[in-house]
DNA sequence: TTAGCCTTGAGA
DNA sequence: TCTCAAGGCTAA
């Protein structure tokens, strides 16, 4: 306590901010102040949960939230602020979270977007299999859409070149941890010859042998296992699984281990706590929850696509049959079965499933033993091993005794499968994907938690883009909480793409090149081999179904991509002062270096050095808004028709528009070559060579860094070489520079007038700050368009691009209601029933609880009503939220204060017009500082789709800024800097939501406004 | 391997 | 028909 006083006594400044708050917050609420001052006088022990002291300190958000949950569910008695907290900081993300996976299991209008755009593009053979293939390659490769991606497959699934294809990429790509499970327990870090320890207690030998795993089907004795352990389980978390209890991970913030046990810990369900961070003893014992013996892996693919129905969870028929995904389910579906049985009844499940000879096919025995148990059981943990029948399939609810809840793995090939049982036959024909949550209850929790049972989604399985090669990219967190495979084998195996998709899943996906540094040298990796000369026939429908063998080659290049991605998690961009880059936004180009400015007039293409440049210009020009920086940019860039085109590469004299951005031949030539033949390159350097007409040639890898960091598009270079024409339409909106505009640009740019923003014609990106072009990562380009939904955004877009002329009025004031509906739902900025929770008896934290929880809430919400939410990948929204929520809430509170506030109206006025104007200021601020903040998310990811989500994410701000400015330029055309005025505020709203966070008083604002408006 | 020049072909 | 951005060719 003292040392938290200290830790308060540093922050004078601060108090001296919470004091003006609480000024505030006196006359209004008494009893909020008290809980406020409450928080002060005992806020010691957890440390911040937000994201800045997370970095602070050296850790990550995760690490900072999981260890203060780890705390709280580890039975520690914590006062009320601590468990505020925590449980409240935990829920936000957590509720985020899974809403945000609702949103994702909701959107079943875009497969039919997604149909329609695929059928639409198959008339074009050339575009559909050669240009465009990649566009829906990459579409179905986003982890954030994997039911839509999930019904396409299915309704594609006649053409299977491509969806074979998609599927192995899937594979590849999607983290699961349910994957890593299924692949097997042998525990990678015990070296060969020695025999695997026991993650828990030490024990050695027992185990069973890893290498007779993939044959154990025959035997009947599982070969290995592997356990998902829950370490800490959060109470109130939900796991996911389908009816067949396939595990799918966890809704919420408890940290899941894959662990290989002794027997002994196996047996007794219990973990022995020898890898308790927090050095706490921990033993819990539960009901083990035993997965069937694994399906192989093309299947744990296929049903990760399509889940098939039920066996003997569901005995809700309406249930099974009420889901909106309904297609044809592919019959080789065999997803590994989460089974809740007892120890007694797993053994004998495990014998009986001896007798089925073949991986593939179900075994009817074992589809009746995980039926057994009365009646149609869910995954039970019950702490005490008693199962308790649900009556209901959904949610299954399991509960345990924290810490520690074991789900038993029987990692064994799969020899038994569900689909052929009675219960199965009958929900064959109900929808795929319905899915089970099962909730976590904590046992030292006698009342109804504060956070109910929310509705549950599969979590994101693999919430990062396509480029990361494995199941768990450094970034990757089973919402919230980064999976941490302590045992098993990771990339336990070679992707076995599905049948067929033999020779077609190469250069079927989009390419990928991960630029970094593995052995101290700075070098690259593709994520997909070089395409074969020959190519396939485009329209190649028949398939044999010979398991390809792995490309070791392929597994390398996997592993080699993970050690840079995990390296690279390390070197994540710190945050740079908002202010820089909110002047940016606002069109400070002054901001910039002068090189910098120049390279974004290009003028000049400046060389890779950006020595000298600031880390926070630098950083700050990572994020540039560049349709802002265009737009606001000095006339002079005008005047460039006079000069000849110069290549963003190096300097050299420009013979037009390649593959994205002006560049000579000799860099077009260049580039064409190393995408073509996944060329590899390094640096012996540091990665920061200088690339000029004379030096390129110097070093390659710096060159094609360069290419990439400029916008040269990965797709552009076509995978069937096919000469002339056009790229499609798809490819050419990931342009950095329009063909043709930027001739036209040229010659009609003194004509051009301020309303109409100029086409910018040459507009290299922003070089990378100095931190990344030495760091480690420097580049992860990932040519992959996301989603189709993208993929059709775009297309459409390229039709009636936003951006290359002012928004109509009339269609700017559309866009604005529509921003402001979202601000409409109902006590967005207030908290409902603030009396009755002012006077209600229960404790503060639970009162504060439900506060942050609805909070929560209402961002989830906003985000999901934004109009836009399908045009940027699901990851993004969902990361900003995690990271971001608090300043959009004090800009939503802002927003609703400047409109419903006592001082909204100090004159009072009537005015509509000028209510509607600071409605329209409000909403078109908060939400271009939005989607900027998710350019920063963006750019924090590392594992970027740079070609086509970030312009996606500029896309759509330069749109809303151009209907700001629209409006304002009809609004008030006396007042021309009232659109620079606007966005200057946001540093202001930026730090205050900061402090509200840092103070722990970041409801303060929504009670407020409940306040004032009672 | 580079890069200058040529051919090609979709779209304006 | 023209444009221009693809790929191809080939001398250096
Ligand atoms: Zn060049
Ligand atoms: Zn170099």
């Amino acid at each position: 306590m003292e040392q938290s006083d200290e830790k308060f006594g540093e922050r004078a400044d601060n108090r001296d901010r919470d004091r003006r708050l609480k000024s505030r917050l006196r006359p209004h609420a008494p009893l909020v102040a008290t809980l406020a001052l409450l928080f002060r006088r005992k806020c010691a022990g957890l440390r911040m949960l937000n994201v800045s002291s997370a970095r602070e300190q050296g850790g990550s958000s995760c690490d900072v939230r999981g260890a203060a949950l780890g705390k709280l569910s580890a039975g520690d008695k914590l006062g009320p602020d601590e468990a505020f907290d925590a449980s409240a900081h935990a829920h936000q993300l957590q509720t985020m979270t899974s809403t945000m996976g609702i949103m994702t299991l909701s959107r079943g209008p875009c497969d039919l977007d997604n149909m329609s755009l695929f059928q639409d593009l198959k008339l074009k053979r050339r575009k559909v299999d050669s240009r465009c293939s990649s566009d829906g390659i990459m579409t179905l490769s986003r982890g954030p859409c994997d039911l839509d991606n999930m019904s396409l497959f299915q309704d594609l699934k006649l053409k299977r070149r491509k969806v074979d294809s998609r599927c192995s990429s899937d594979v590849r790509t999607h983290g699961r941890l349910s994957d890593l499970i299924a692949a097997g327990g042998r525990d990678r870090e015990a070296p060969r010859g020695e025999r695997p320890r026991c993650r828990s207690c030490g024990r050695s030998g027992s185990l069973r042998a890893p290498a007779a795993r993939r044959r154990a089907p025959r035997t009947g004795k599982l070969s290995s296992r592997l356990f998902l352990v829950i370490r800490n389980p959060i109470p109130g978390d939900n796991y996911v699984i389908n009816k067949q209890r396939q595990f799918y991970g966890v809704i919420g913030l408890s940290a899941v281990f894959a662990m290989a046990l002794c027997d002994v810990c196996a047996a007794r369900g219990t973990h022995h706590g020898a890898h308790n961070a927090s050095g706490r003893r921990i033993c819990a014992h539960v009901e083990p929850l035993s997965l069937s013996p694994r399906a192989p892996r093309r299947h744990i693919s296929r049903s990760h696509l399509a889940p098939a129905a039920s066996t003997a969870t569901c005995t809700n028929p309406s249930a099974a049959s009420g889901s909106a995904v309904s297609r044809p389910r592919p019959a080789p579906l065999a997803p590994r079965l989460l089974t809740a049985i007892t120890p007694h009844g797993r053994e004998s499940a495990a014998d009986t499933s001896t007798s089925s000879p073949d991986p593939g096919p179900p075994s009817p025995r074992m589809a009746e033993a995980g039926c057994s148990t009365p009646p149609h059981p869910p995954p039970v943990f019950d702490g005490g091993g008693s199962p308790s029948p649900s009556p209901a399939c959904h949610p299954t609810v399991i509960r345990s005794a924290p810490p520690y809840s074991v789900i038993k793995f029987e990692g064994a090939p799969g020899s038994v499968k569900a689909e052929s049982s009675p219960a199965s036959s009958k929900h064959d024909a109900a929808p795929p994907s319905q899915m089970s949550s099962v909730k976590l209850e904590g046992t030292q929790q006698e009342s109804p938690q504060p956070y109910r049972p929310r509705t549950i989604a599969p979590p994101p399985p693999g919430s990062h883009s396509s480029l990361t090669p494995g199941p768990w990219p450094p970034s990757a967190c089973i919402n919230g909480v980064k999976p941490e495979l302590i045992g098993g084998n990771f990339p336990p195996q070679p992707i076995e793409p599905k049948p067929g998709a033999r020779g077609q899943t190469q250069w079927r996906g989009t390419p990928a090149v991960i630029m970094g540094e593995s052995g101290g040298v700075r070098t690259m990796f593709w994520t997909l081999p070089a395409p074969t000369p020959s190519g396939e026939p485009a329209a190649s429908a028949s398939h044999t179904p010979t398991p390809p063998t792995p490309d070791p080659a392929t597994c390398s290049e996997e592993s080699a991509a993970r050690l840079l991605l995990n390296l690279g998690g390390e070197l994540r961009r710190p945050r740079g002062p908002p202010l820089n880059m909110e002047l940016l936004w606002a069109g400070d180009v002054s901001q910039l270096p002068a090189h910098q400015q120049l390279h974004a007039l290009n003028l000049s293409a400046a060389a890779g050095s950006v020595a000298g440049a600031s880390s926070v210009a630098s950083s700050s020009s990572l994020t540039l808004p560049r349709p802002e920086l265009r737009t606001y940019a000095p006339e002079t860039e005008r005047d460039e028709d006079e000069q000849p085109m110069i290549c963003m590469i190096c300097e050299d004299k420009a013979t037009g528009l390649h593959y994205g951005i002006i560049t000579c031949e000799g860099c077009k030539g260049f580039f064409k070559r190393t995408v073509q033949n996944r060329r590899v390159y390094t640096c012996v350097a540091d990665g920061g060579c200088e690339i000029t007409k004379a030096q390129r040639n110097r070093c390659q890898y710096c060159r094609f860094k360069k290419c990439i960091e400029q916008g040269m598009v990965l797709q552009a270079v076509r995978e069937d070489r096919m000469p002339g024409g056009r790229n499609s339409g798809a490819v050419y909106n990931l342009y950095k520079v329009k063909y043709k505009k930027h001739k036209k640009a040229n010659k009609a740019a003194t004509t051009t007038s301020r309303a109409s923003p100029p086409e910018k014609p040459k507009e290299p990106l922003p070089p990378l700050p100095p931190h990344l072009v030495n760091g480690t990562i420097l580049k992860t380009a990932l040519t992959n368009p996301s989603e189709v939904v993208h993929l059709r955004a775009r297309l459409e877009s390229a039709v009636s691009s936003s951006r290359d002329r002012a928004v109509p009025l009339e269609r700017a004031l559309h866009m604005i209601r529509a921003l402001i509906d979202c601000d409409a739902m109902e006590d967005i900025a207030t908290v409902r029933h603030l009396p009755d929770l002012l006077h209600d008896t229960s404790e503060i934290g639970d009162k504060l609880c439900k506060i942050g929880d609805s909070i929560v809430h209402k961002m989830v919400a906003w985000t999901k009503q934004l109009p836009f939410i399908m045009e940027i990948p699901m990851e993004i929204h969902s990361k900003l939220l995690m990271e971001k929520w608090h300043e959009i809430s004090v800009l939503t509170t802002a927003a609703y204060q400047a409109m419903h506030g006592k001082h909204a109206h100090a004159p009072p006025s009537s005015d509509h017009e000028q209510d509607f104007m600071q409605e329209v200021s409000a909403s078109q601020v908060k939400i271009t500082y939005w989607i900027d903040n998710q350019n920063y998310v963006f750019n924090g990811m590392h594992v970027q789709n740079s070609s086509s989500a970030q312009v996606e994410l500029e896309s759509i701000q330069d749109r809303y800024v151009q209907v700001l400015r629209s409006y304002l330029e009809h609004a008030t055309p006396h007042h021309p800097g009232r659109l620079q005025e606007l966005f200057a505020r946001i540093p202001e709203i930026q730090a205050a939501a900061n402090l509200l966070l840092e103070s722990k008083m970041f409801y303060v604002p929504f009670v407020l406004n409940s306040a004032e408006i009672r």
